[in-house]
DNA sequence: CGCATGTTTGAAACCTTTCAACCGATGTGG
DNA sequence: CCACATCGGTTGAAAGGTTTCAAACATGCG
């Protein structure tokens, strides 16, 4: 193995936990060219309207898809941890329909369109794979969007935490996990469609029932499974077992 | 053409929206083999974790898909026009994350995975076609997830009008429209996330605005700039308009 | 007719936002 | 080194929007 960009690893990782590929597949993965990128925190590195040619590989960092309304009201609708792949449907559909901003100082690998595409037409379990990475994606948006509307503020804030713990510690969450934490009250709102005053209430409220804690740059669950009933959360959307043989 | 099924060509017609496809592939997606069904009003035909072997193509009626958490609230994630792929994605992801639900009396052409998936190993346009029909499912989904968190109560109600409008009439929204108007105001509630009492009040705040109104079993655009501005709505998610050239 | 379903309305309770202010940490320039 | 600006977090009180509860009305159908 020749070539060997972590981020491409990790998402070779994601791709295997849920289809199974042959060595030819991997090392097409592996091999991918592309470009490493620094991006600022802040920065709209996929404007809306944009015409794709590349996805992003995230490497370090963490970045956020944004949708928007005709007026300008913002609101995320996906976050991309490392390892994912911002916008691999952009594959499919390049007239970019929400924007991607970085949250903090964020290490991408920007890989051509072209490249993907021969991959993908090179082999079947490949585009399956690539085909069913996006569905991923979208299981978890519709999730968000089933939280955004169904639970009062103190659920949706509950369920992120929830849901980040478990996609940064691959799915094992338990009393006194703690993880590093990235994302700002401002973020919270962004997700959760809350004012960025009530969030921190709402945090508040999470401390003090012994649920969860943020302090600096780290979250710690205190009690796993209060904070999941507050969520009303199950994590199966996230897909993180390995799934049984797909075809 | 020997088989003519009408469900297959309306999706078809969606689908050359989108992709450019040859005559073989225009046949094979005609010629795929199913059978219809009918689904009495109000009817879960995919339940939650249901393991999937089929996919649901509307032929007429209308379906929605539901999320849920875990306390057994549901929360409608999208809604399935006649010409519809219901579930194209569990060609990929066949572990159901959403049950899928008749609105009104539905009949529907239920076709084995297999064929879909040998029709997609013949062709790679068709099965870039596929997975762009689940993307822009996907965009549908984002922009419904935006406008819930984002939009007050009216702006909600107000949108989803819009979009009903544009989906029903292939993009052409003017003062006066008209179209045949299926949900209930609980539809209307489990895809806003508000109350059925809000959404009537909302509805006739509409009305009152002179926007727009439902009567009987029938929606009229009052007044198409009036309820656009009401709702930020913006037409572009739907991906309506012939898209150039793709790959 | 009687029943089920969907719509409509009012009033009180509740939740979330808004507005305003303050705190602490961090970083910058004089 | 301190003054100052900025950013993120924190808190309180009032205003506003939405839900809840309860009841009534309309329609279609057996």
């Amino acid at each position: 193995m020749i070539n060997h960009v972590p981020a491409l690893s990790l998402w070779l990782d994601r791709l295997e936990l849920r289809s199974v590929l042959n060595d030819d597949e991997r090392q097409a993965v592996l091999s991918l060219p592309g470009q490493f990128e620094v991006i600022k925190p802040n920065h709209d590195f996929v404007r809306l309207d944009d015409n794709v040619n590349h996805v992003y590989s995230i490497a370090s960092g963490l970045t956020g898809s944004f949708g928007q309304l005709k007026n300008g009201e913002r609101q995320m609708t996906a976050l991309h941890l490392p390892g994912n792949m911002a916008n691999l449907h952009s594959i499919v559909l390049p007239s970019s329909i929400s924007a991607i901003r970085s949250i903090n100082e964020t290490l991408v690998y920007r890989i051509t369109h072209k490249f993907i595409h021969t991959i993908a037409a090179d082999s079947l379990a490949l585009s399956k794979a690539f085909w069913r990475d996006c569905t991923i994606d979208a299981a978890v948006l519709s999730q968000w969007s089933v939280m955004n509307a169904r639970l009062p503020a103190l659920g949706k804030v509950a369920h992120i935490l929830c849901e980040m713990c478990c996609r940064f510690s691959n799915g094992i969450c338990q009393d006194g996990s703690s993880f590093e934490w990235q994302l700002t009250q401002v973020h919270l709102a962004d997700i959760t469609g809350l004012t960025a005053v009530h969030v921190n209430r709402m945090l508040r409220a999470i401390r003090e029932d012994g649920a969860a804690e943020i302090v600096g740059r780290r979250m710690h669950v205190l009690n796993w499974t209060k904070l999941v009933t507050m969520a009303k959360f199950d994590p199966r959307y996230l897909a993180l077992e390995k799934l049984a043989e797909l075809l």
